[in-house]
DNA sequence: TTTTTACATGAACAAGTGTTCATTAAAAAA
DNA sequence: TTTTTTAATGAACACTTGTTCATGTAAAAA
């Protein structure tokens, strides 16, 4: 063996800009199979079931998030520099997998259990994680003192949005390095003259 | 008469929290009907269609939020205060409709043309709008430099959020005016130590 | 009281849904 | 070549969905 199934990529591919474009609930099998250019059956060549298929886009993702917070997390790096990776990390990522992105954002709902609670339970870790960054900053006064709920849940919001950048004005090409530098700018110092 | 259609009210008051927790696409008309305590048909006593519902709901809130940005921006207060009582207004709306506010953001995918593309562009109207208070408070200098894009979508992405605050912990008594000091407090100072 | 309006029911329909099955064709591995 | 995966088909099933219709009752208005 080699190449491990062409054909199988292009159908993930495919499909994932189908969901993202289409909605979760209103893409069809048959619409898959129409975008295809084969009979819906053989869709089930691929996959399981089509919620196993949302599952298969979400829960990868999640992993990977989750792996690179671990490795910040346990790193000793201050937290501003903690809080700076997590960013990048997050820009990286809307720019190498937008639409997994983009799923992940707007149709985690439609999760069956336990995928749902799984998700939930690791997103939740995640932001309680950001947060501890952010306490300890605050400590060690790296950061000001603020309400740490508001701001957590302001920065994730803010980086949830950042795959529009690629996915709607994909003719216009973005420099990640730059839109870090934007983001960080932000977040840090709010829109206030100094 | 009086009272102008108390089970009327009921009945769209609780299919809107019963959309909120299962999801749109997720609630059928049975579903609603059990949660009523009665038959399915008698819903179509209330409403045209499922999607008029969703409509009514999304469309009467962007409404509200036409107005009020329409007003502030007619005004002629200072970028800073007109940023200020843009979040606040946001806030208030939160408080008070807490459940309308998350149907927007969740499921305005599913609202049928032409109301989709009405929505998307009283949204996107919106935005431009906070953005040109940024741009002129840059102008005045009362905005340190920034990038325009990011920094309105930060923002209103922020915003977008803040009815989990309502919804969730519905338990813990949360005073708006504190909340919307917090969120000033993040969007114009950001994290840093000054 | 009569009439109109609001609220409710049960049965049914027509369309759409995800999925399975038996079978075949093509491609890759042995 | 033979054998085994991989890719594809068409028909059908079982179920769910939003919606309609004819009809009935309770409440309010005339």
């Amino acid at each position: 063996m080699m190449a491990k199934s062409v054909k199988k990529d292009l159908f993930f591919k495919e499909t994932l800009k189908l969901i993202h474009e289409k909605g979760f609930r209103a893409t069809t099998m048959r619409d898959i199979a129409e975008r295809m250019n084969f009979e819906v059956a053989n869709i089930y060549n691929y996959i399981d079931s089509k919620d196993a298929l949302l599952e298969n886009y979400v829960i990868g993702i999640t992993k990977e998030f989750q792996t690179y917070m671990d490795n910040i997390i346990d790193s000793t790096f201050s937290p501003k520099d903690k809080l700076r990776m997590v960013i990048s990390k997050h820009i990286q990522f809307t720019f190498e997998k937008p639409y997994q992105l983009a799923l992940m954002a707007n149709e985690w709902r439609n999760l069956k259990e336990p995928a749902l609670s799984e998700y939930v339970a690791k997103r939740s870790d995640y932001i309680s994680k950001i947060a501890s960054i952010l306490e300890d900053g605050v400590e060690k006064g790296e950061f000001r003192p603020m309400n740490i709920e508001i701001a957590t849940n302001s920065i994730v919001s803010s980086l949830r949005w950042s795959y529009n950048k690629y996915v709607d004005n994909s003719n216009t090409s973005i420099n990640p390095i730059e839109l870090e530098k934007q983001f960080m700018d932000f977040i840090f110092n709010g829109v206030k003259a100094s």
